[in-house]
DNA sequence: TCAAATAGCACGAAATCCGTGCGGATTGCT
DNA sequence: AGCAATCCGCACGGATTTCGTGCTATTTGA
């Protein structure tokens, strides 16, 4: 199925939000699990699974203890979308024996050596991969974020 | 998760198949299922399943009863990728948003008021969307069948 | 009449994904 | 020291989707 995991989503949204306070003052500061669940209505717990693939992919950077939380390792323009779903989702796959490559058990197809769609689809999958890899964070977070959740914590760290 | 379903590989198996049928002479003849199922290890019966959906679709025309099959519908070139995907797999979603809307319990989310990726991420599925409606069946087809599945009986298409 | 083939529907098995429940380790504050 | 907030790691049950198959009916040519 060509969609992403709620996963994927729930980190894109997530990824946002840091991006979002970093740009708007607080910079450097680390921002919780707590704090990004309260914004919107997602599942905290998952949510916090998520932002630890994310921290292991090193996209994010997090801190423990009081006053701990997460933040981006890298500017918004930095990040892109196929970094993001490489990270959640592991896979950039588009047909099952791509899928079935990083597994010990290769070649579960039994029809690659005949296949004669499995190089043509490889070429369609470099082109999404390529399309992800051009959609940065800040394209995402710039066309809503900053425009409709901005507002809420304007004045410079919301109290 | 970015990636097609067995189906839709099934599917775009027997296209090509058929595609390579009617280039090599046998323009207007009818190819069974059991022909098709023989040339590659796939479960016959689940093939049997896709055809008559890309049927149903419109892009192959069936004939029953005996010397009985498949056909398709259009010149190679003018099918393309975009299509059987959505026969097969019905929604050209990337959010879940986009494939709750096809359904009478629409807004499942709860978060698309306030989601900050919904409006962006729509921006890449049509980008993933019209990457697939510029791949043909040709393309696919060209590739591997003409050349590697052709010479078996290659008389005079080909040159 | 018989055999080959598609049409339609429905079902159980398998795989994947979602969401949550533990217990543990850090850190800052009182 | 004690405590509360926070991330870390693992693992599990339930929900959802996908895979593959069974059965019957209908059509068509020999
Ligand atoms: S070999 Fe062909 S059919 Fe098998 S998984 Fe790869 S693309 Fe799909
Ligand atoms: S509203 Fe946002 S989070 Fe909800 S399904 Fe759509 S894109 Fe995903």
């Amino acid at each position: 199925m060509i969609q992403l995991t709620k996963r994927t989503e729930y980190g894109l949204i997530a990824l946002v939000h840091l991006a979002d306070a970093a740009l708007t003052g607080r910079d450097g500061a680390f921002v919780s699990v707590r704090e990004i669940a309260e914004h919107y209505p997602v599942p905290k717990r998952l949510l916090a699974e998520v932002l630890k693939d994310l921290a292991r992919a090193e996209l994010v950077e997090s801190a423990r203890g009081k006053d701990g939380g997460y933040t981006l390792r890298r500017q918004p323009d930095q990040i892109t979308l196929a970094e993001v779903v490489a990270a959640l989702e592991g896979r950039p796959s588009i047909s099952s024996c791509e899928t079935a490559e990083r597994s010990p058990s290769s070649s579960n197809c039994g029809l690659e050596p005949v296949c004669p769609i499995r190089s043509p689809l490889h070429r369609v999958r470099e082109g999404i991969w390529g399309l992800m890899e051009r959609t940065t964070l800040r394209s995402l977070a710039q066309t809503s974020s900053l425009v409709q959740a901005g507002p809420l914590l304007q004045p410079k760290a919301l109290t």
